[in-house]
DNA sequence: TATGAATGAGTGTTCATTCAT
DNA sequence: CATGAATGAACACTCATTCAT
C-alpha cells in the first residue's frame, strides 16, 4: 500500500557543501530554483492574476530583477512553475513502475498513488484549478505539458491493455478507455483536494482528515475496480 | 431523463413594464441585479483577486459608485455573487422535488440534475473553484451559504433513508452516508467542468462535448447506483 | 512690423475668481489644462521617450493618477500636448488676418509672424523636432493636426493667388507653390530655433540673440520676396 | 554636379583578412567600431534618453559589458557616436576640395554637397536634432566637435574671401559672413531632412522624394547665389 | 439616488550599471 | 579581453476606494 509521502523534493540541494537556505551569490541554478519554488508557492496560493511578482521576490533572497532575468516576465515564470508541478506529478507516477506490476495490483497502486500525490502536493491542485478557471490561457500551446500528461495516460493505456490481455479487465465498446479512466480517478482524487476548503467551511467536514483517509482510499479503489474488472474476477492477486 | 436546460434565469426582468436592457433610472432593484450579474461574470472569469471593480462597472451601465453604494466593498459584492450562484444551485435541486419520487428514480434524477446544473452554469463551478483556491477565505462564516448547502445534503439524507427503509439501498457502517454520496456525485460532475480547459488543452478532449454526454451520464448514474443499491436490486422502477 | 510677443497664453485662467496657480479641487478643466501644460514642458524638454509621467505629475499639483484619468496613457497625453502647440501656431497665423492685407504686405507679415512665433514658443520647435526624430510615429493619423496645418498652407495659397492676380507675384511652372513657400519660410524660422543649442555650443554664436534679430528678419523677408516677387516689383506698399 | 552618394563608409573593414561580419575574437578595433555603429543607429533612432544600452548590445554580437569596457558609460558612447557623424560630415566637405575650385563653382558645389550629405546620412540630422532638443547638454565642452565644425566654417570663410577678392561676391557690412551663410545653407538642407516625417504625415508630401530633388537643388543654389553674388555677376564660370 | 473627480499605494517591467570569474 | 549574473532605482500604468456635489 502506498503511503502519502509525496513532499516537495528539496530541489535547492545543488551544492550540498553549502547548507544555507538562501542562494547567496554565483549559484545561478540555485537562484533560479529558489525563484521557481517561491513562484509555485505564490501562484498556488493566489493564482496567476492574484500572484504578485513583488511577493515572489520577497519570498526569495534574490531581487525582483532576477525574476525577469531568468524568466522574462510574470507569465514565463508562471508557466515554468506550472511545468514544475506537472513534472513532479508525472515523476510520482513513473516512480511506481506500473509496467512491473501485474494489472490489478498496478491499477490499485495507480489509484492510491494518484490520491496520495494530490493530497501531498496541494499546490499542484491549486495551480491546475486556477489555470482552469482562467480557461487554460497560459497553458495553451505549451508542448512540454502535453507530453508529460500524455505519457501518463499512455501508461494507463498499457496497463489496461495488459489487464484485458490477461482477461481480468473488461473489454468491448462499453469498457472505459484510458482517458476515461484517468478522468474518473482524477475526479475523485482532485476534487477531494480542490474543494476541500468550501467543503470544510460549509459542512464542517475535512475531506483530507486522516480519519477518513482509509475509508476514502478503499472506496475509491473498489469503485474503480468495479468499473474495470470483469465481473467475478479476483480483486486480490 | 433530465435535459441540460439550466441557464441563468433572466433576473433583470424585474419590472416587465420597462423593456430596456439597461437600468436607466428609478429602478434600484434592477440596478442592483445588473451589478450582481456583472460581478458574477467578472469574478467567475477572473476570480476575486483578478476581478476588477472597474471592469464590473463597465459591464453595467451604472457607475462604479453604485457598486459601493449597494455592496459596500469588493468583497461584499463578491460574497453576494457567490451567494447568488449557490442559491441557484440549490433551487435547481429543489425544482426536481426529490421527495416526490421513489428512491431509485430520485437518486438517478438527482445525479443527472447535478451533472446538468454544473454543465449549464460553469460560472458556479469557476467561482467555487476560485474560492477554494483561496482557501474559502471569503466564504468563511457566511451562514446563508451553509444553510443552502446543508439543505441540499439533508435532501440527499432523506432520500437515502427512504431507500434503506424500502430495502433497496445498502445499509450498515460500510454504506456511504449522505455527505459521502454528495462528495462522490460532486466529484464526477464538478471535475468535468472545473478541469475542462486543461483537459482539452492537454488531451484534445472536451469533457463537455455533447458527443460524450450520454455515455458520461449513463456511467455516472450506474457508478453511483452500484455504490448505493443493495446487490441484485432492480435498477429500473 | 510684428514684434516677438508670442508667449504661452494663460490657459489656466478658467475661473478668474480663484487666482491660485494650482488647481485645488473640483475644477476639472483647470486640472486638465494644468496637466497639459506640464506635459508640454516635460515633453518639449525631454521628448516622448525621455519624458517621465512622474515628472509631469510633479510639475503639477495633481497626482499621476489624474493624468491617466484624463488622457488615458502617456501617448494620449503626448498627442494632446502636441495638438496644443500646433493649435497655438495656427492661431498665431490666424491672428494676423492675412486675407485683410494686400499681398506683399501680407507675405512680409506672414514671414515675420512665423519667425516670431517659433522664437517665442521654442517648445513648439522642440516637440516637432522630437516628433520628427522618432519618425512622426505618434502623429500618424491624427486628423486634427493635418487640418490645422493644411489650413495654414491654404492661407498661404490664397495669399499667393491674390499676389499673382495683382501681378506682383511670379507665376508659371517655375514659381514656388504654397507648400514650397511654406517649406522655405519654415526652414529659416525653424532651424534658427531647432539648432540653436549646437550652433551656440560649436560657434559661440546664439542665433536667437536679439542683437542679430533685426538683421535676420530683414534678410529673411528679402530672401523670400526675392523668390516670390516679379522682378522689378515694388517691395513697399 | 554632386551626386547624392554619401553612404556610411564600411568602417568595419579594419582587417580585411578576416571576412566575418561579426567581431568574433581578438579584434578589438573591430569590436569597438561595431559597437559605435550600433550606437549610432540606436541613438539616431531614439535619442540619448530613449536609446537603450541593452538595445545597442543586441544590435551587436558583443555583450553589454564591452560597451562599458570601451566607452565608460552611456554618455561616453553617445558622444563617441556624435563625434563619428560630425567627423563624417566634415570629411564629406573636405572631399570636395573647395580651395581648388573657383569661387562661384565652389559655392555651388558646397551647397549641393551639403544637401547631398544630409540627405544621404539622416542619422546625422537626427542625432543633431536630438542633441539640440536636449539643449546640447552632451555636446557641451567637447572640443573635437568645435574644431570639426569651425574647420568647415573656415573653409566657407576662405571661399567668401576669394570670391570677394575676385569681385564676384558681394562685400560690405550688409553681405552675409561665413557663419550666416553656413546657417542659411544648413537651414535649407537640414530642415528638409529633419522635418521630413511631420511634413509627410501632415501634407502627404515627401521632401526627400527624388521627384522634387532637382527642383529643390536648383532653387537652393539659386537662392544662395542670389544672396552672395554681386548683382549682374555671371552665374556660370 | 446618483455621479464625475480625485487619490495613494501598489503592479508588472525596464533602466544603466557593476560584480565575480 | 571577455562573460553571465546580479542590482536598486525608476518606469508606465492600475488598483480599490472616497470625496464633493
Amino acid at each position: 500500500m502506498t503511503s502519502p509521502s509525496h513532499t516537495r523534493p528539496d530541489r535547492s540541494r545543488v551544492d550540498p557543501a553549502e547548507g544555507g537556505a538562501a542562494p547567496r551569490r554565483r549559484d545561478p541554478e540555485r537562484t533560479r530554483q529558489a525563484i521557481l519554488d517561491a513562484a509555485e508557492d505564490e501562484f498556488s496560493e493566489r493564482g496567476f492574476l492574484g500572484g504578485r511578482v513583488d511577493a515572489i521576490a520577497e519570498r526569495t533572497s534574490t531581487t525582483k530583477r532576477m525574476i525577469y532575468y531568468y524568466f522574462g516576465d510574470k507569465q514565463g515564470l508562471y508557466i515554468a512553475a506550472l511545468e514544475q508541478v506537472y513534472r513532479e506529478m508525472r515523476q510520482s507516477e513513473r516512480a511506481i513502475h506500473l509496467d512491473d506490476l501485474e494489472p490489478v495490483e498496478a491499477l490499485r497502486t495507480f489509484v492510491l498513488s494518484t490520491i496520495d500525490f494530490q493530497e501531498a502536493r496541494p499546490s499542484f491542485v491549486r495551480m491546475v484549478s486556477f489555470e482552469n478557471s482562467l480557461g487554460a490561457q497560459n497553458i495553451a500551446g505549451i508542448e512540454s505539458l502535453r507530453e508529460l500528461n500524455r505519457g501518463l495516460v499512455d501508461s494507463v493505456g498499457r496497463l489496461l491493455q495488459r489487464g484485458r490481455a490477461a482477461g481480468v479487465f473488461r473489454d468491448g465498446p462499453d469498457a472505459p478507455d484510458a482517458l476515461e479512466l484517468h478522468q474518473l480517478i482524477s475526479s475523485l482524487a482532485f476534487y477531494r483536494v480542490s474543494n476541500r476548503a468550501t467543503f470544510r467551511e460549509i459542512f464542517d467536514h475535512d475531506m483530507l482528515d486522516p480519519a477518513h483517509g482509509e475509508t476514502f482510499r478503499r472506496r475509491a479503489v473498489d469503485l474503480i475496480l468495479d468499473q474495470i474488472l470483469v465481473p467475478g474476477a479476483a480483486r486480490r492477486s
